[in-house]
RNA sequence: GCCACUUUAGCUCAGUUGGUAGAGCAGCUCAUUCGUAAUGAGCAGGUCGCCGCUUCGAGUCCGGCAAAUGGCUCCA
């Protein structure tokens, strides 16, 4: 007999030998039947697999992350046989589980390419291998064995991975007629599999390396239940309607000319307002936090770049030089904003009182990214970074870094952005080359940030390896409607370039001192926060952001006069209104397409005896009622008040 | 940059085996004044992404280029 630790640290015994299954099994039926896998100590395994001695387990069903993942890699392997049998003669790389599914890369036959057509071919054989209830087998198998099976089917990709494992740690599992090299765990058949759907096909290189052959990449994902997978498909769906790319283009936020060149995004007038409403809120904000605006011009010299560094990094990714009419002049188009605001940090000499010296700007930045990198907003050519750069005291650092995060906290909280993720970037400490500045200032800034969110007790993740190449940095992810993740608040520690630029300020010794450098952008970039905020909020802005806020609507042509005074009167008050004149019933003509992007309707004119009156619609909530237009302005004002008063507390 | 798939009116899309383009919405004109998912009639809108090739004839076949999309690599 053996003892069997479940999760909530009762024991029972079962007979030595004992699987996954037979203790779902012992402990409700309905659990064995929606049991997926089993952690052993820690270890995810096979549901069938046997438990030899004292173990402390967990069984994982779908509602775990675990569990789906067994799910999903057994289905790559569904896939992987069903695609072997539809055309023979394929190659598999690797198939793993991902967030939302897996995938599988592979090498088709010689001239072969794969369609919409055969995605639907494949998924036909997917479920009929589904159906067929195969167990799943785990053998396991010496490296010669390995080797030797492998050769015989004539796959290279798998060959190369068996030579880099160690003889006794390799196992095979086998479905039907097909093997595959695995570590595992798999679902005890393929009968779980219920509802599938193979997404998208894209290419990949063999290993993530652009050296290697492009695969290609067939994704999928499937599910215990029909019901699961057509919830899912709603999901993405609804996904595709908050697309800021789409939203961006009925709303007319922005667009993108092939005339003007990929990348290169133009604002519209509507588009412009929002960004000219979050430039204003974050300049009120660090107006407050004690920064200077600063303008810097959107070229600088080669000299400028190679001196901080930048140009070895970007210099690739940069566009080509500007040459003027002078031999051997070369401007480049700016990349970032550092090394600029670091010569108005060398304007004059510094004292020791002078600092922190906070300098911000909205500056211009231009990169020559990879065409097949572009992506509507979040990744485009040339962006504006919300960016400002803080010189400051070694003794400061801990203390400039947190009001840093206090700005991001007063903009992820006016927005309601509530599910970021924190991520401390520190150097990969096995390959300190890739970066440089002394270990002593690394430690230095490594510790200044951790101890910065230990005392905001902000939950983090630490990635070794992510650092920038001159310092460590706190960066925030925000993830959109489709889950995919992207990076937007930035705050990083630089010891590099007051180094390079020779910044100095005379200390209370009186003797020359190095300031640190902070380098920071809340929103990252105005380009992508605007994405991800329309996908945040799928078009309905917070009323102190939206284009338009107030669109006063007269009810029939004699009360256009009316309407332009309304209009007027709220917009002296700071209250951008659009006065509409369609002289029709409001019924047909604001549509509710419309009244899904403007937060206020007001109609004027109805109430012939008393005109100081309007009905007010609102998105979302239909009509509220008539109000006096004073009591509406205190409405409005009010509302945006409150949100901007409690920011700026 | 690489792989795959796209590109037809301002927008969303039809266009069958090659015979010189359609719809709905938006726009404009006229009529309608009817209070919340679309009032009626009419008009106007396109070198079918660009450049070549094949053909008597190309939106349609073939080749090249460009851009968009989904990924890979890379990044704010």
């Amino acid at each position: 007999m053996i003892k069997i630790t479940l999760p909530d640290n009762s024991v029972r015994e079962f007979d030595a030998g004992v699987t996954g299954m037979g203790i779902a099994e012992a402990i409700s039926s309905q659990l064995a039947r929606e049991v997926l896998s089993i952690s052993v100590n820690g270890e995810v395994r096979d549901l069938m697999r046997p438990i030899d001695t004292d173990a402390a387990i967990k069984l994982h069903t779908w509602n775990d992350k675990e569990g789906r993942d067994t799910f999903w890699h057994s289905s790559a392997h569904v896939m992987a046989e069903a695609i072997e049998s539809y055309l023979p003669g394929t190659k598999f790389g690797i198939g793993p589980s991902i967030d939302n599914g897996f995938y599988y890369d592979i090498d088709l036959p010689e001239g072969k390419t794969l369609t919409e057509k055969d995605l639907a071919e494949i998924e036909k054989k997917m479920i009929e291998i589904a159906r067929l209830k195969n167990d799943i087998v785990r053998s396991e198998i010496s490296k010669e064995n390995a080797l030797k099976f492998f050769t015989e089917k004539g796959d290279q990709y798998k060959l190369e991975l068996i030579s880099e494992l160690t003889d006794g740690t390799i196992t095979l599992y086998q479905q039907g007629n097909f093997t595959d090299l695995c570590r595992g765990p798999h679902l005890p058949n393929t009968s779980y599999i219920k509802a599938l759907k193979l997404t998208n096909i894209a290419g990949a290189f063999w290993r993530g390396s652009d050296k290697n052959k492009m695969l290609t990449r067939v994704y999928g994902i499937t599910f215990p239940k029909q019901k699961l997978l057509e919830e899912y498909l709603v999901l993405l769906e609804e996904a595709k309607k908050r697309d800021h790319r789409k939203i961006g283009k009925e709303m007319e936020l922005f667009t993108f000319s092939q005339e003007v060149g990929m990348g290169l995004p133009l604002w519209l007038p509507k588009g412009t307002m929002l960004r000219d409403q979050l430039e204003k809120f974050l300049r009120t904000v660090q107006k407050k936090f004690g920064y200077d605006q600063v303008i810097t011009p959107h070229i600088g010299d080669v000299k400028l770049y190679k001196r901080s560094g930048h140009y070895e990094k970007y210099g690739k990714d940069s566009f080509q030089v500007i040459r003027t009419p002078n031999e051997g002049e070369e401007y480049l188009l700016k990349p970032m904003n550092c090394p600029h605001h670091c010569e108005i940090y060398r304007f004059k000499p510094r004292s020791y009182k002078d600092l922190p010296i906070r300098l911000a700007e909205f500056g211009t930045v231009y990169r020559y990214e990879q065409s097949g990198e572009l992506h509507g907003l979040t990744r485009v050519r040339g962006f504006t970074q919300d960016d400002a750069h803080i010189f400051c005291r070694p003794d400061q650092l801990k203390e400039e870094f947190l009001k840093v995060i206090d700005i991001i906290f007063i903009i992820f909280k006016a927005l309601d952005f509530n599910d970021y993720t924190a991520q401390i970037s520190l150097r990969d400490p096995s390959n300190k080359e890739k970066y440089i500045g002394s270990d002593e200032n690394w430690d230095k800034a490594q510790s200044a940030i951790i101890e910065a969110c230990a005392e905001k007790g902000l939950k983090t993740v630490t990635e070794l390896g992510e650092a920038a190449f001159y310092g460590p940095k706190l960066d925030f992810m925000i993830r959109d409607a489709i889950g995919r993740s992207w990076q937007l608040g930035t705050i990083q520690v630089d010891y590099n370039l007051p180094e390079r630029f020779d910044l100095e300020y005379i200390g209370a010794d009186d003797k020359r001192h190095r300031p640190v450098m902070i380098h920071r952008a809340p929103f990252g970039s105005m380009e992508r926060f605007c994405a991800v905020l329309i996908e945040h909020t799928a078009g309905k802005f917070p009323i102190w952001l939206t284009p338009e806020q107030v669109v006063v609507l007269p009810i029939s042509e004699k009360y256009n006069d009316y309407a332009q005074k309304v209009s007027d009167y709220l917009n002296n008050s700071d209250i951008r209104t659009v006065v509409d004149d369609r002289n029709e019933k409001i019924g047909r003509k604001i549509r509710d397409s419309e009244m899904k992007r403007i937060p206020y309707l007001l109609i004027v004119g109805e109430k012939e005896n008393d005109t100081e009156t309007v009905a007010v619609r609102r998105q979302g909530e239909g009509d509220q009622g008539s109000v006096s237009l004073i009591e509406f302005k205190e409405m409005i004002l009010r509302e945006v008040g409150s949100i901007l008063d409690e920011l700026y507390n």
